[in-house]
DNA sequence: GGGCCGATTGTT
DNA sequence: ACAATCGGCCCG
């Protein structure tokens, strides 16, 4: 492999993770996340959009507890937590805070075409629940995360969450300004 | 065991 | 505005 795409590929520091959620979730854009296909190919993209969550947030699939699908985002930060919704998606978060503490951030959307939207991102880097729990600091994993920056002109815009019943009023979710790659949000939904 | 609902997406 | 589509979780 040649020089430049080795480093190209290597893992981001563990260092990162000792940063609270709504530290790291904006770090994450610029980074590059990284898929070794089972037939070896790899794709790589640019995290363009991401939204936290945490164990206090009433959004978060941590909230009421550990059960067996929240498990993951109570041990230590840095792992793959994949879980499946509305029967036909998977979507792709990076779990964060110390171990004992819940917290992930969800990637929305890559610099790659078709990977602009979480579910959307999984099915076309073929991402699903075997995947849960990799370690996505190791480039010997199947999914992980290699460095990756904003560009000099790039900005990043502070928005509400998309999709949520509850806790509307978190400004917790990242995205380059005016990147093509960033979901588009649709309509609102109403608090119960 | 039952029933409700969802961190989505695409069509009507 | 709504359908597709099913695992997770709460309740009893």
């Amino acid at each position: 492999m040649a020089k430049g795409q080795e480093s190209k590929l290597k893992p981001i520091s563990r260092r990162l993770f000792r940063d609270s959620t709504l530290e790291i979730a904006p770090k994450l854009l610029g980074i590059n996340l990284c898929r070794r296909l089972d037939d070896g190919t790899i794709l790589t993209g640019r995290i363009v959009e991401a939204e936290a969550y945490t164990q206090d947030d009433p959004a978060c699939h941590a909230y009421r507890g550990i059960t067996p699908r929240s498990k993951i985002m109570y041990g230590p930060p840095g792992f793959a937590y994949v879980y499946f919704i509305y029967g036909m998606y998977h979507c792709l978060n990076v779990v964060t805070e110390a171990d004992g503490t819940a917290g992930a951030v969800l990637i929305r959307a890559l610099e790659f075409d078709g990977a602009n939207g979480p579910g959307k991102l999984c099915r076309q880097w073929q991402i699903d629940k075997k995947m849960n729990g990799l370690d996505l600091l190791n480039s010997d994993s199947a999914l992980w995360l290699s460095s990756g920056s904003l560009q000099i002109d790039e900005t990043i815009d502070i928005t509400p969450r998309i999709g949520l019943s509850v806790a509307q009023d978190k400004l917790w979710r990242f995205s380059i300004r005016g990147n093509k790659f960033v979901s588009k949000s649709s309509s609102k939904k109403q608090p119960r």
